[in-house]
RNA sequence: GGAUGGGUGGCCGAGUGGUUGAAGGCGCUAGUCUCGAAAACUAGUAUACCCGCAAGGGUAUCGGGGGUUCGAAUCCCCCCCCAUCCGCCA
């Protein structure tokens, strides 16, 4: 969410920034919906002072056992003037949070303009994509071929986009997420936190998937959300708290199942690990100072990127453009990863900088000093990494002519095989 | 799921209709004292919004929402959460 006030001092400039992302958005009202929400609470305190005043001195005179009578007669009918008020403020106060809240953040300077992936650039890229002197399998035939990922009985339990992993693959699942949460809390200094994943809607708020983004949620009948990522769970941790400066930077990792319903994704990836209503992830949680946003946001996607370099996989990082941003984002590098069976690079991390949006709106601050104001932190988040997506990529980079899969060094101590088939 | 007792400021804790934003204590900040520190003493110490150049003033907030009343932390209703007991369960 961003701040009103800022908003409104500069609502050309807020609307210039927004274009860049090709969000069009209606401003007008907004100013004069503000006024009426000033004017309505002069009024509703002036009419408070006076009740106050008044019942002062009622107390007063009863105390003094004399006759109020009076004023209690004056004092009629102002409790109802109150709550009329009362209510149209709370309507109007609605109604610019309910637009505020629809509103995306703004891109940061450093972010390319433009509107779709088009206008994404590459940062940087590492490794080099393995050159096979065979045909190359994709990752779903070579796990079901092997006997380790098996999609038909997985539609057959549930539904769609759900996967059976068994025997050696549930290990190289399991081996992955130790090991990347492992990295992250040994080496780069990560608390590991394992939160619900289930949340409420206040939660989902804070982060910024409600209320505009219902439809990608799954609710249960008790009106709680399957967590779309650990981010939610993870960012809550500090709703509605006041830390202190000197606990910051907070960095979290968690790993926790992800639920997405999806939607509007039909026919897209339709095969293998891509793209499913349930995945795993490691996610990667930060609070800063806002100084420091930045500088975390760069050192989040190298903790990241770290993962890849260990498992010897190829991969780029991307910038995204204005336009191709999640809604909450202020800045976002996408790490991909290098699928030979579509001779391209895939998706496997996306590390944001939040700045105070998140923060705003899940109301979580930090004060510098005893006698300082509190200040919103700033929030950032990415994965590292999707870990049904390493497993495809393993599968797919790892790949023998035989159809066995090699294991990366860095997980032959988790898994105890140095490979598969 | 049933029963009972609770949710008050950064923390502990008083307060059952009338200057209560809220006693007292702790913590924190500043000052006095000290060579310095501790102790002691003194003062200050919530957040948001509105008016104002400022000084300052006003309003709201005692788990959340509604209600009663001239007036609600205090009374009533609904919801959430916590504790304990029972039931159930991994």
């Amino acid at each position: 969410m961003l701040d009103l006030r800022a908003v409104l001092e500069d609502l050309p400039g807020v609307q210039r920034a927004l274009a860049q992302r090709a969000a069009t958005l209606d401003f007008s009202g907004l100013e004069a919906l503000n006024q009426e929400r000033k004017s309505l609470q002069k009024e509703y305190d002036a009419l408070r002072f006076q009740q106050n005043q008044v019942s002062g001195e009622i107390a007063k005179l009863k105390q003094a056992k004399q006759s109020a009578d009076h004023l209690l007669t004056q004092m009629r009918g102002v409790a109802d003037q109150v709550r009329v008020l009362g209510e149209r403020m709370t309507g109007v106060e609605a109604q610019l949070r309910e637009w505020l809240l629809q509103v995306p953040n703004l891109p940061h300077a450093s972010v390319p303009a433009g509107v779709d992936t088009s206008a994404n650039q590459v940062v940087r890229s590492s490794g080099t994509p393995p050159t096979f002197s065979f045909p190359v399998k994709d990752h779903s035939e070579l796990g079901e071929k092997l006997g380790i990922l098996d999609f038909e009985r997985a539609t057959k339990i549930t539904g769609a986009r759900f996967t059976l992993y068994r025997g050696i693959g549930a290990a190289l699942e399991r081996a992955l997420i130790n090991f990347m949460l492992d990295l992250h809390t040994k080496e780069h200094g990560y608390t590991e936190v394992l939160p619900p994943f289930l949340v409420n809607s206040e939660s989902l708020q804070g982060t910024g998937q409600l209320p505009k983004f219902e439809a990608d949620l799954f609710r249960t009948t008790t009106g709680y959300y399957l967590i779309p990522t650990a981010e939610v769970p993870v960012t809550n941790i500090h709703r509605d708290e006041i830390l202190q400066d000197k606990e910051l930077p907070i960095s979290y990792c968690a790993y926790t199942p992800c639920f997405r319903s999806e939607a509007g994704a039909a026919g897209k990836d339709t095969k293998g690990l891509i793209r499913q209503h349930q995945f795993n992830k490691i996610e990667l949680v930060k609070f800063t100072r806002p100084e420091q946003s930045y500088e975390a946001l760069e050192q989040l996607t190298a903790n990241a990127e770290r993962v890849l370099q260990r498992l010897g996989l190829a991969y780029r990082v991307i910038v995204l453009c204005a336009g191709d941003m999640g809604f909450s984002a202020a800045k976002t590098y996408d790490i991909e990863v290098w699928f030979p069976s579509q001779q391209g690079y895939r998706e496997i991390s996306s590390c944001s900088n939040f700045e105070d949006f998140q923060a705003r709106r899940a109301n979580i601050r930090f004060r510098r000093g005893p006698k300082d104001k509190p200040e919103l932190v700033h929030t950032l988040n990415g994965s590292g990494l999707a870990v049904g997506r390493t497993v495809a990529a393993i599968l797919e980079n790892y790949q023998q002519a035989d159809g066995t899969v090699l294991i990366p060094e860095a997980l032959r101590g988790y898994l105890g095989v140095e490979k598969i088939g």
